[in-house]
DNA sequence: AAACGCCTTGACAACGCTGTCATCATCGCG
DNA sequence: CGCGATGATGACAGCGTTGTCAAGGCGTTT
């Protein structure tokens, strides 16, 4: 184990005091050249690092952000965290993980966290993004947080989103313009803002396109395999078959899949499918699955982002926000009828 | 925001010194039991909370516990780090994530934040287990650590994992048990440890059952969908097929059955499938896989108890692990003939 | 040449806690 | 009844930074 070599000792190599190499440090204006570059000689020569817990203590920031997450699809947070983190690095922030049970109590999970850690912000993820509960409680304790893709209450804080609507609106459109007609849609999971802008997306593209919206034709999900399955059995059971299901999300699109292979009706030759996500699971399977690609990574790339630079709010104005682009990406799933 | 109070706040309230504030906090022993209850008292009536950033300077502890990941399967990856917080939450703690890559300079990556954050463990995940500069690395800076599912060089420092080999044994046995005896092989990438050992019990299995090992009925994979694919091409291209493929994870497995459906093969008609993981995958797709339940949960629990209650080394003792239970998850993908 | 102002630097006090050591009360025991 | 051992508590000095403020150097203005 290294000896643990403190700012004193740059201080001392480089002959100033602590607190020129701490400006240095910091890049704070107002110091010679020459300077700077002695104490910046003396860090690497020293290989020194600050250490967080002394510069948190004392300063105002912590270099620590927080991801909240509850029942996560796996790949969505483990997303995150890389787009997080992929830029925290770069300024020496690090990420602390937390789910959060948004069935249990708030108050009692998230207070004393926050207390303790006085982390420099924490980005929520949905469902998080839409708990009032958890909102609250980062606000009582005056910690800064940025939404990632949030339903509703916009003008409370700042928040990153893709429009989940007009993905799903061109989604619908690729499967129109492939010659389906009778397209079902499988609805999201209600507590997800996301679900509801989706199925706008697909009315939409359906109306605008001039053809009718079944009300049989729409069936509600859960985001879950499970409820995809069991939509499509619905979907699919009779002999008054759609050509083409969106589902709303990958996992269902998959649940859609199993039973169109059950059934042995050929994908895409018979029914194309297509899912919203762009999951690992989208590649794991075969026909590869039509889909959406979110900007998972760099939402949560851009949340940190405005977290660790501070997230000016004016006074009146409406917090900052981002809309970032998504792709479409078009795989086996899908084909013209 | 709440004013943040402090250990003094807490003292003046109960009218002891903040030393045994911080005794009754750190459960230390030497405290009238009536002065621990006052002390319990006002800490609860003014909810504070220890700041951590001031505990760790002082103190030994950091109250942090890393997780490092490279190139991870999500479920994987969650899975630890859910594991993992379960405990640390009960115990005060929380964790830092850093993914880190293998094939980039891993004393860059890791040594710094080692310095600046210095926490109280890491756990390694493999691949990173078995990676020699990250354990050099770690040990330079004299961190602790604890490697989940390391391949070998076991007396090298604390480790958990589960029996590979017999799990793969008893996964193979199954299939026997189901009156296959042609029964193919997919090996794991062999970087990982468990690779190796999974493969070994399904030739140990094979043989204690007097079945023969064919060469062209194990095929090398990387544990990934497409190489699972590919090798099940291989495997189910001619007319002289297997009747069962064992492929080391689920993602392999997946890719085999994607070829098994391609091939509008029956499973588990024509063809039993099985995995090594239980994933999230093996439930998205139909049939379900059967497959072998890891305990990631609780091997990143032990993991983070061995951590945070130190992991003491005896000289010349071989260090502390612990091997903890699988399961065999029969599910539909397997059958008999 | 005096006065003013900006740039550069350093001394020193926090930050909120734990570790160390001293102090005092209490207890057991010869 | 006195004395050492032990229990209970507090005073105070750090831990390694940043924030505040003061001071000196030097160029510009009047």
């Amino acid at each position: 184990m290294s000896a643990k070599i403190t700012i004193h000792d740059v201080a001392r190599e480089s002959g100033v005091s602590i607190k020129t190499v701490s400006r240095v440090l910091n890049r704070e204006p107002n110091v010679k050249a020459d300077t700077r570059d002695r104490v910046q000689a003396a860090v690497a020569a020293l290989k020194y690092r600050p250490n967080i817990s002394a510069r948190s203590l004392a300063g105002s920031k912590a270099y620590l952000i927080g991801v909240f997450f509850d029942n996560p699809s796996p790949g969505y947070v483990t997303d995150v965290q890389l787009g997080a983190i992929a830029r925290c690095r770069q300024e020496g922030f690090h990420l602390i993980v937390e789910p959060v049970d948004s069935t249990a109590d708030i108050e009692e999970q998230v207070a004393p966290m926050l207390a303790t850690l006085r982390m420099d912000g924490v980005i929520l993820t949905p469902p998080l993004s839409d708990h009032p509960a958890v909102l609250e409680a980062l606000e009582r304790e005056g910690v800064p947080y940025v939404r990632i893709a949030p339903g509703g209450d916009l003008d409370r804080a700042p928040w990153v989103s893709m429009d989940d609507r007009l993905a799903a609106y061109e989604m619908t459109r690729h499967l129109i313009g492939l010659g389906h007609k009778d397209i079902a849609f499988i609805v999201g999971h209600p507590d997800h803002g996301a679900a509801m802008q989706r199925r706008q997306g697909y009315v939409d593209a359906m109306r605008d396109a001039g053809l009718p919206v079944r009300d049989d034709r729409v069936e509600q999900g859960w985001f879950s395999f499970r409820s995809g399955f069991e939509a499509a059995e619905k979907l699919l059971g009779g002999a008054d078959r759609p050509t083409a299901i969106f589902a709303s999300n990958d996992d269902m699109a998959l649940g859609v899949m199993a039973v169109a292979n059950r059934l042995r009706l050929d994908v895409p030759g018979q029914l194309s499918i297509a899912g919203f996500d762009d999951t690992p699971g989208a590649k794991i399977t075969w026909p590869q699955l039509t889909t959406v690609r979110q900007p998972i990574h760099a939402m949560a790339g851009a949340a940190a982002d405005m977290l660790m630079h501070g997230v000016e709010q004016e006074e009146g104005a409406p917090p900052p926000s981002q809309v970032l682009d998504f792709e479409l990406v078009v795989r086996e799933s899908t084909g013209a009828l």
